[in-house]
RNA sequence: GCGGGCGUGGCGGAACCCGGCAGACGCACCAGGCUUAGGACCUGGUGGACCGCACGGUCCGUGGGGGUUCGAAUCCCCCCGCCCGCACCA
């Protein structure tokens, strides 16, 4: 017996080697096929979480696999170190967002080492630098010149427990809770700054250029939310115009009234004088609410009459105007004409305050008389004039077109998506490069100024405000344009900026000129892989390919898509089956396992669990198969090492049962890796050593075969258990490294079959097996099949009305 | 309400793409070996019901129902259940 399989020794031995060798660091080999392979980059919370290892390891497998199949594989690491913990550690624990990053990102470095994961450490980005964000304050400047950064006074959703504005997408669920922290969100009127973003909603519904999970590219569709209709143009009595936007101008007859959002602009201007009061105290009021109050479930749908009327566009008939609170102005153009027979919400309201329903759509079977409910449905056009009979479809166009010839419509489209809000009241991110002078207004930073730099000896109060604004050397600045004192923005970006774009200052970390070194993205770009999981669909995966076409657009790459594959793996949940959690004490930490078992064990577990893109419970008791399958891989390979054995038979039955074991095993292996099916390819894996071992117990280790068989088994478990895997190839007496190597090819000749097991069955069931040469004929196979016994017991007596063959499968007697 | 996904042993899962031996691989469990004992380790067994001393065999079985087919976990239709996303979006 060999020494036993000690993986803490290994482990660290071989960790020290790669890195003093570079193993790992990528050198542009032009006679190589690129790969750019990319998995999310951690938050340096402090602690290697199990999460990161799932997301990490199955990663690191298919890199290494890429790496040994020819490609230059580039495999980067970094971290997204800005961000709201860090901050929030200055103010409970009084250190320093710095100080406390930069510690945990020290601490992770180690812990991601201990995984044995062949990051280029060498290209590491680190956001809060000001090497990294001064490229964030670039790429602001650019937005900024290009139109695609503008600051304006907006309602927004802000989160009372993080104490800072939210984009968007960064509320979340029908509760409307802050992304981070779960609080119910509110809203406050606040002069932000925001990206452009709406103005790619269009392009970013093309996913043709990509090749990503549906799942993803329905979650950004659906947040995206394009819809097709037109623009009506309604005229108040005082001669403003009011434009709505309908999806169904077929029902434009019907329409009874407007209702606008009670933030509407012309609220103020409209509302008579004997109505003013009664609708100051309804704004009031809607203003008050909590997003949650006012999106409840079955709200009644209320409103007030300003008293004003518009004429309707086509009948002229004079239109009473009411502002509700249903009507959000931050969709459409944040008024509505209310067609109250074909709209539910339209309808409830018309009810509550008695206005008239008229029908102008038929629905089937319609008696002519008051409909129950509103009807949402198609149907023939009917009280709509010169359109009478016209069916729905038909009639959308030809309103439209009735609107366009009298000037007071026209086609429009219609986005759910808004415009990202990136300021944020918080210290620990990129400061906004621009400053406000009084006498010239807003000004950016020059980039010859860039970067802003965020100052070190800030207050840390938790008082709702950004530090930076009392912090009066940073506030205090003069005008770049005219020298004159000037404030400076005194709102961070959003973290969300920085993971825009990581993916390009990889490819040259310290460039001082640039954000990215164009040759080396011509080498490397865009990412061929990416993974990540999947609750990053409409901030992040939208943001980064928001910025790549605004990228594209400035000349700066000349793609349309940042990542050309994406990979969503699924979420590690506790041994009890919930999400891990510290008030659970359901948190599984990686370092226990790797301590006790190594590395390599905990990589291949998580591997072997199930499907990488369906995550699951971590059991416990499960590891321990891992744990013994290497256990059995390190005595296969090391007591029946070459040495002592009798001389090798050629072409013996054992010797091409071995090779047909492995070169079999190489395709099941190869073919998962290519799918990410890791835990079927660790099942071929355990196979392979199980039939191995059998093989070695009938004398196969004294073939010829025997060697290179442990060979190409060492080399299929490379990707998956690296350290275990260079040990053995080096005890084999193999040239270092096992990760320099080639992927074996697999021999056809050693994978086919020779016999076949071909199954015999009687109306669909199988009730006989047997061998027979592979290449038998279909007629000398139904012979078979009608010869066997226990088949003849089955259809004795009956007549026998057919006979499938399937070549080299299986045969069925059809009997009545 | 709209959109998407998933239902297979005690458990994680495999076979589903492309119809052809259901339950690979592993956990757990059971039996045996080793051990003073337990653990560790090794070997074997393990979907259910039934027949048989045994070799073995029969029937049932992939959420439920129906269909297509010589043959369905796999394809189609309906239903049930669970999960996720969006949700007053005009």
């Amino acid at each position: 017996m060999s020494e036993p399989y000690d993986p803490k020794a290994i482990e660290a031995r071989w960790q020290r080697r790669w890195e003093a060798d570079g193993l790992y660091r990528v050198a542009p080999d032009p006679s190589r096929p690129k790969f750019y392979f990319l998995t999310m980059y951690p938050y340096p919370s402090g602690d290697l979480h199990i999460g990161h290892w799932y997301a990490m390891a199955p990663s690191d497998c298919k890199a290494r696999y890429l790496r040994m199949r020819g490609y230059d594989v580039l495999f980067p690491i970094g971290f997204d170190a800005f961000g709201l913990p860090a901050e929030n550690a200055a103010i409970q624990h009084g250190i320093h967002p710095y100080k406390w990053t930069m510690a945990n990102i020290e601490r992770m470095r180690g812990q991601l080492r201990s995984m044995g994961a062949m990051f280029d450490w060498s290209r590491e980005v680190v956001t809060c630098r000001p090497e990294y964000y001064k490229w964030n304050q670039w790429f602001f400047l650019k937005f900024y010149d290009a139109g695609l950064a503008y600051r304006a006074m907006a309602a927004v959703d802000w989160c009372p427990r993080c104490n800072t504005t939210l984009a968007r997408e960064q509320v979340v669920g029908a509760e409307r809770v802050c992304e981070r922290c779960g609080t119910p969100v509110i809203k406050k009127d606040l002069e932000q700054w925001f990206f452009r973003i709406t103005k790619y909603a269009e392009e970013l519904l093309d996913f043709s250029k990509m090749d990503w999970p549906e799942r993803v590219a329905t979650l950004q569709r659906n947040w995206i939310g394009r819809s097709e209709g037109t623009e009506v143009v309604y005229t108040t009595e005082q001669g403003d115009p009011i434009t709505v936007f309908t999806t169904r101008p077929d029902t434009l007859f019907g329409a009874t009234f407007l209702v606008l959002a009670p933030e509407h602009p012309l609220v103020e201007k409209l509302t008579t004088p004997e109505r003013r009061a009664e609708v100051a105290a309804y704004v009031q009021r809607a203003r008050r609410q909590t997003e949650i109050e006012r999106l409840a479930e079955d709200r009644e749908k209320t409103g007030v009459f300003i008293g004003a009327y518009a004429r309707h566009p086509l009948t002229g008939a004079r239109i009473p105007i009411y502002i509700g609170d249903y009507v959000l102005l931050t969709y459409g153009t944040g008024a509505i004409h209310a067609v109250p027979a074909h709209d539910t919400r339209d309808y409830a309201f018309a009810k509550r305050y008695k206005l008239p329903i008229p029908v102008v759509i038929a629905p089937p079977d319609w008696d002519g008389k008051p409909l129950p409910e509103a009807y949402i449905g198609e149907g023939v056009m009917v009280n709509s004039g010169p359109f009478d009979g016209t069916p729905s479809a038909e009639g959308r166009r030809r309103v439209t077109e009735a609107l366009e010839r009298a000037g007071r419509g026209r086609p429009a489209v219609t986005y759910r998506l808004r415009d990202w809000l990136i300021s944020r009241q918080r210290y620990w991110g990129t400061p906004i490069p621009i400053v406000y002078c009084p006498r010239c207004g807003t000004v950016p930073v020059p980039y010859e100024h860039l970067p802003v730099l965020l100052p070190e000896d800030a207050e840390f109060l938790p008082t709702g405000e950004s530090p930076l604004r009392h912090h009066e050397g940073f506030r205090r600045t003069t005008c770049p344009r005219c020298g004159a004192p000037a404030e400076r923005e005194t709102d961070t970006m959003d973290t969300f900026v920085d993971s825009s774009w990581y993916q390009y200052r990889y490819l040259s970390p310290h460039d001082p000129d640039r954000p990215f070194d164009p040759e080396a993205g011509r080498r490397w770009l865009p990412v061929d892989q990416y993974t990540g999981g999947v609750e990053h669909a409409v901030m992040h995966l939208l943001y980064t390919r928001f910025f790549t076409k605004v990228m594209r657009d400035l000349g700066l790459v000349a793609f349309d898509e940042p990542m050309v594959r994406l990979f969503n793996q699924g979420i590690i949940l506790g041994p009890d089956g919930n999400r891990m959690s510290k008030s659970r004490g359901n948190v599984v930490n990686p370092d226990d396992y790797v301590g006790t078992m190594g590395a390599d064990v905990v990589r291949a577990y998580l591997m072997f669990l199930g499907p990488w893109d369906s995550g699951g419970p971590w059991n416990p008791q499960g590891i321990e198969g891992i744990h013994r399958f290497l256990h059995r891989v390190w005595h296969l390979v090391l007591d029946t090492a070459p040495g002592d054995e009798t001389p090798p038979e050629a072409g013996s039955p054992l010797a091409s049962a071995v090779r047909r074991t492995v070169h079999r095993t190489l395709r099941r292996v190869t073919d998962d890796l290519e799918s990410f099916r890791f835990n079927t390819a660790l099942a071929a894996l355990m196979e392979c050593t199980n039939a191995l071992a059998r093989l070695r117990d009938e004398g196969a280790s004294r073939t010829a075969e025997w060697a290179p068989a442990l060979r190409t088994l060492v080399l299929m478990l490379a990707p998956f258990t690296p350290h275990l895997a260079e040990e053995l190839w080096a005890r084999l007496g193999q040239p270092y490294s096992v990760h320099r190597q080639p992927w074996p090819e697999v021999d056809p000749d050693a994978v086919r079959e020779e016999t076949i097991t071909l199954v015999l069955q009687v109306n669909g069931r199988v009730r006989d097996r047997v061998t027979v040469p592979a290449d038998l004929p279909a007629a000398q196979a139904r012979d078979v099949a009608l010869a066997s016994e226990k088949v003849r017991r089955f259809i004795d007596g009956k007549a026998v009305e057919d006979v499938i063959v399937v070549p080299g499968k299986l045969v069925n007697v059809v009997v009545r």
